[in-house]
Order: C-alpha cells, then structure tokens, then sequence
DNA sequence: TCGCTATATTCCATCATAACGATATATAAG
DNA sequence: CTTATATATCGTTATGATGGAATATAGCGA
C-alpha cells in the first residue's frame, strides 16, 4: 500500500506533473528542469527526489550534470503503468504545451542564473 | 491538468484507497464503510466527496440509505484507469486482506454505534 | 403528524504534512 | 576554484486528516 500511495502522492502537484511530462521529450538536468519551470534550485531538487523514491525517474551522472528520465517502470507495477499512461495524458493542456514550446530553447550550457 | 491531479489527490489517502478496494465487492453504504474503517460519520463523508469528486465513485440513494459503488470510469479516462488497474492491484496487501475478510460480516442492519 | 434514522454539511480545533524560498554546507567533477 | 547538485535548516504559508458537535434534510414507520 505504501508503494502505490507513494506513487499518487508523487503525482499529487503540478510541478512534478509537468516534469514528468518534460522528461518525455528528453533527459534533463536539475538546471534545465528549475529553468523551465521557474522555481528556486532545492525546490527542483526536492520534488525530483520525490519522483525518484516513487520510482517514476532515475538519475545518472554525465560530469557536474545530473541527468534525469523517466524510469523504465521495472521496479513498480504502479509506477510503469502511470509513466505509461502519462505518455498519452495531458498532451493537450495548455501548461503542458507552453512547455513544449520552451522547452527546445532550454540548454543547460546557456543557463543564466546562479 | 486539475481533473487529474484530483484524482491522484483522492487516491493519496489509505482509507479512501480502502474505500475503492471494498466497493470492489459490493455496494456499501456511509455505515458499513465508516464500520469498517473505524472512522467517524462526518469523516467517512467527506471521503467519500472526494472520490465522487473524482469521479472515482458514484452514489444512489435506496430509501433511508445512500449506496456507494465504484463509478463507470465514462466521466474520465484518469478515473477510469486506476478504477480498472485498483481491480488487480494491491489484493495481496495485508490490510485489504483484513478487510475483505470482515466486510461479509459487516450489515448495514447490524450497525450498532449510532 | 411525530419521531427516528442515515446522511450531508458546517464549524471548530488539533495535528501532521507539504510546498516554497532562502541560505548554507558538502561533494564531486571539471 | 568554479560549477551542478544534494542535503539540511529555517521560516512561512497552505493543505489535509480527524473527530466532535451541531444542524439540515430526506425517508421510513407508527
């Protein structure tokens, strides 16, 4: 129960949501993913924390960056079948565009702030 | 994006997961589900608002009683979904098992608490 | 009509959790 | 030495779960 209640809660806020949604268009960078969203750098890390015990993503090092992207499901039926759903949920929400549409413009290498 | 969210939010709460697991078996009214759960009226209710809410469960009224069952899933593709995926997860898990072994004695005429 | 019952709803209080930012520190890698 | 990130702490603000008590309503039965 603590699995599949860990899942819902990961999916409870929005933020996470859109990141989830972000992460269908590629691997991103804690940067890249507090730039798109416009939210302060723990806040980012904290919530991508969340999604990784609910094991919806996974992280891997690439230098100084962190890479995040979708899990592969394999460690939770509960989590496959939402990563699964999500890929075809949401896609017309208006959030969801807008960050479609940034998104390609995001490049870890050209971040401005701190 | 909000009818989503809302229902991962009503399906964040164990008693309401355990609401959505008991109507697998049968309708029930506010009694026997309060009975069950060991929980107060007021606080059944307003579970059960938020799963209707969600468009998770569905109510009927039958004379003095209101009936709970799970909903068709036609109002939304996400309720829809996890009210067929909650059909065959957690089944295993001890305190849906607990449940299912006390909900055949539990009779909405037999409830004694006021 | 009267009274009882099941429920919804509201109000209130308590307690826990959660989101957020700001700041600081630790670490790892360039 | 700088950068990206994780983590922790602190404070604020919001949300949520719970029970208790009260009220409103609808339907049952006498």
């Amino acid at each position: 129960m603590k699995k599949f209640i860990r899942v819902m809660k990961a999916l409870s806020d929005p933020n996470r949501v859109k990141m989830m949604k972000m992460l269908q268009s590629r691997p991103l960078c804690v940067c890249e993913i507090k730039t798109a969203l416009g939210i302060a750098q723990s806040t980012a890390s904290k919530h991508l924390k969340i999604l990784e015990d609910a094991e919806l993503v996974r992280s891997f090092k690439d230098g100084l960056w962190v890479n995040y992207s979708l899990s592969d499901g394999s460690g939770s039926p509960y989590s496959a079948s939402m990563i699964g759903n999500l890929k075809h949920w949401l896609d017309t929400e208006s959030e969801v565009l807008e960050l479609e549409k940034i998104l390609p413009g995001i490049d870890r290498h050209n971040i401005v702030g701190k």
